[in-house]
DNA sequence: TATTGTTATACTCTATAACTATA
DNA sequence: TATAGTTATAGAGTATAACAATA
């Protein structure tokens, strides 16, 4: 098959994915990085920063600043662990899982709005693809 | 469906994409954007610089450094336009065609090897919805 | 001594605004 | 005056190392 490579293929779909995504975070004063914070905590699995980091394959330090603002606006609470006190457990607040659940709602519109693009059996396989690919 | 987002699943997989094109682009000493120069002009389309930065969806400001770097190594010149001089034409010299044939080469067999654990029509759809959603 | 969270520092990219030479 | 190319400066994002508290 002849089209372009990969690399240019993806980083464009991806520029507009993003671009999508941000329509939706930008009203609610949510910043990229801040929201997959929020979505790692929704996903369960990540007690302390240092969990929270490897899930969202960030640096530890470049967390900080999320969270930070995160807590401020009460969307998450930092509390220290009693079994071991140099960690401190990371939890969303109520306002935190709905704003979680809204932006959710929004971003998985704006997916669908572009894949509606897709004959159905194409956007079936290409998300079967998409997974498949994933390392 | 239910599956990571989209900026997820593209994010991660054009980190892969990027890792392997790296592999192929570092033995021949060429920097990302550097080969998407050299790509750009190998299509054709983009005699001068202006040109060649709306090609590559890069500011004019920062192709000046790849090109310096290029033209250093000789793989492109620059010549001041004759009808216009305030214009300089890029061109790939003998050196920069090859250079580029090479890394297309090797760029396209690492995708052969990550789209092959892809069945086959699923494969090709997923190529095909790719070339359909990009912009 | 090793680890969690934090702060500080430096380095890379990028964006913006000036500057030149041509038109 | 406007445009192509260049340079310089400042800003954001990131990486690295050092630090305090705890184990």
């Amino acid at each position: 098959m002849d089209r372009p490579e990969l690399g240019v293929l993806l980083s464009r779909l991806l520029r507009d994915v993003l671009a999508r995504e941000e329509t939706v975070l930008r009203p609610e004063g949510l910043g990229m990085w801040e929201y997959v914070v929020l979505a790692a905590l929704g996903d369960g699995d990540a007690p302390t920063q240092s969990d929270l980091a490897a899930a969202t394959g960030r640096d530890k330090t470049r967390l900080i600043g999320n969270l930070d603002r995160l807590e401020e606006r009460g969307l998450v609470v930092r509390t220290p662990d009693p079994a071991d006190r140099r960690n401190r457990i990371v939890a969303l607040t109520g306002d935190g899982r709905r704003m979680l659940t809204r932006c959710r709602a929004g971003i998985r519109e704006q997916e669908e709005a572009l894949l509606a693009a897709l004959p159905q059996s194409q956007r079936e396989a290409f998300e079967r693809a998409l997974v498949r690919l994933v390392p």
